[in-house]
RNA sequence: GGAGAGGUGGCUGAGUGGUCGAAAGCGCUCCCCUGCUAAGGGAGUAUACCCCCCAACGGGGUAUCGAGGGUUCGAAUCCCUCUCUCUCCGCCA
């Protein structure tokens, strides 16, 4: 969320981002801004009847040690009025409280003067690209190569399952296993922290880094303990330090985690979810960042860089993009999206998401550091997939297919699977 | 799942209804003295929010002793609910 005080003194500028990113209720700007004042205005008047009450609830107790008890007695008298008043304002001011709180989780982050203005995907920009997209010539897609090779079993999941829930089998679960490894021991050489990270989270951590309220619907729920499957490990890594104050010295934090990823994607279907393009559990290898807020856009840069060398030394052709306004999502003040070119689909396939968050989920988990002057600030975090499995794994099976329908094994991978090729006879 | 014990400031640890946001010690910061090592003295040292000008400095106030609620003029202290930790039993990789 963001600061109220930022809001209140550049409101304008808060409602210009919403609308940018598609929100067309940025009246909430202004039901906000006026029910913080009355909000305000209560506590002060709160503060000061409980600040009398105190007063003289210390003198009833003088008195009380003195042994004047009729003194005493009138003062209680006067004092029961003033919690009958205390009590009611309280009441008010709870009402207040948490309508404040509602219309302050309504407000996405305000996205940076970089990102250009947009509605939709067709307006983010590209930003790089890397490599030579192949032609679709007689690579078949990787659905089909591994339905032939008896690599990935989608109908074995479905009825362990149900859709979206595939085996790996064989050399692409070792292929995985691989990738899994390489992507951690790359991020431990750039000084990430390797985190093994609860794959449940409570409401509190979901509320955290922002997928409640906006985007409950994402992931799966275990109502009777009241968890929530992860649907990304950036949600425990980055409620690692919930409600902590860090020393400056510290930062940055960098962790890396890798999980399994859960996620309803209700409402999706049809061709674009064919395959690996789509699952309902996924693998990912996570980067989150936790910065000094100087650092923060630097931070992305960097992280950006280092998803993007990933793909390079694995050769395979990508693209980066600049998300528009209108396509970054609630919480991210900026966003990189990285792509690769799946040659037998003849499209691009997300494959990282590398945001600035700002002080966004910071100030919703009161994280923080203590600065030069000793005081308490809130510290931005970024996140970045480094990288997400499947469609990474659809690339390799589609880029690195061979005509006898076996795949070579990318020269990065070979140490971690002991061979050069998979499915050769 | 059952039984019991317990959660106090950065740490240790007092405090069982009144001037306690909280003794003392440790740690940390600054100052003074001393001046080889060592030691001594003084001051400061939680967080959030509100107000004084939506700035800085400074000042004032409120809340917080695991969380929430209750009793009371007044709660760290009494009552209820929840939660977490520890011990024993049960179950189990």
């Amino acid at each position: 969320m963001l600061d109220v005080t930022y809001i209140r003194n550049h409101a304008e500028h808060v409602k210009e981002g919403m609308r940018n990113k598609g929100e067309e209720n940025s009246g909430i700007v202004d039901q906000l801004i006026e029910v913080d004042e009355e909000w305000r205005s209560l506590v002060k008047k709160t503060d000061d009847l409980r600040s009398e009450s105190n007063t003289k609830a210390q003198k009833i107790g003088e008195l009380m040690g003195q042994g004047k008890k009729d003194e005493a007695q009138k003062i209680i008298e006067y004092t029961s009025k003033l919690k009958q008043e205390i009590k009611e304002k309280e009441e008010k001011l709870n009402v207040l409280k948490k309508d404040r709180g509602k219309l302050l989780l309504q407000i996405p982050n305000v996205p940076h003067e970089s990102v250009p203005v947009g509605s939709s995907e067709e307006d983010n920009e590209v930003f790089k690209t890397w490599g030579t997209p192949a032609e679709n010539d007689w690579r078949i897609p990787h659905w089909e190569l591994v339905e032939e090779q008896g690599w990935i079993d989608f109908e074995r999941g479905a009825k362990v399952t149900g859709a979206g829930f595939p085996f790996y089998v064989g050399p692409i679960a070792k292929l995985q296993r691989a990738l899994i490894n390489y992507f951690l021991n790359k991020a431990g050489e750039q000084g990430y922290t390797e985190l093994q990270v609860p794959y449940f989270i409570n409401e509190d951590s979901a509320r955290g880094t922002g997928q409640i309220p906006d985007k409950e619907d994402m992931m799966y729920e275990i109502p009777r303990d009241e968890f929530f499957a992860i649907p990304t490990a950036e949600v425990p890594v980055t409620n690692f330090h919930r409600d902590e104050i860090l020393q400056k010295e510290n930062l940055p934090l960098k962790y890396v985690a890798y999980t399994p990823c859960w996620r309803r994607e209700a409402g999706s279907y049809g061709k674009d979810v064919r395959g690996l393009n789509r699952l309902h559990q996924f693998d990912k290898v996570e980067l989150v960042k936790m910065v000094h807020p100087d650092t923060a856009f630097d931070e992305l840069e960097n992280l950006r860089e280092y998803a993007e060398s990933l793909l390079e030394e694995l050769n395979i052709p990508y693209r980066t993009l600049l998300m528009c306004t209108g396509d970054m999502g609630f919480t991210q003040t900026k966003k990189y999206d990285l792509e690769v070119w799946s040659p037998a689909q003849q499209r691009w396939l997300e494959v990282s998401s590398c945001s600035n968050f700002g002080s966004f989920q910071a100030r919703r988990m009161m994280l923080r550091f203590r600065n030069d002057e000793g005081d308490t600030e809130i510290l931005h975090t970024l996140n970045g997939s480094g990288l997400a499995l499947p469609r990474v794994l659809a690339a390799i099976l589609e880029i690195y297919q061979q005509e006898d329908s076996s795949i070579e094994v990318p020269e990065v991978l070979q140490p971690f699977m002991g061979t050069e090729t998979i499915g050769a006879e």
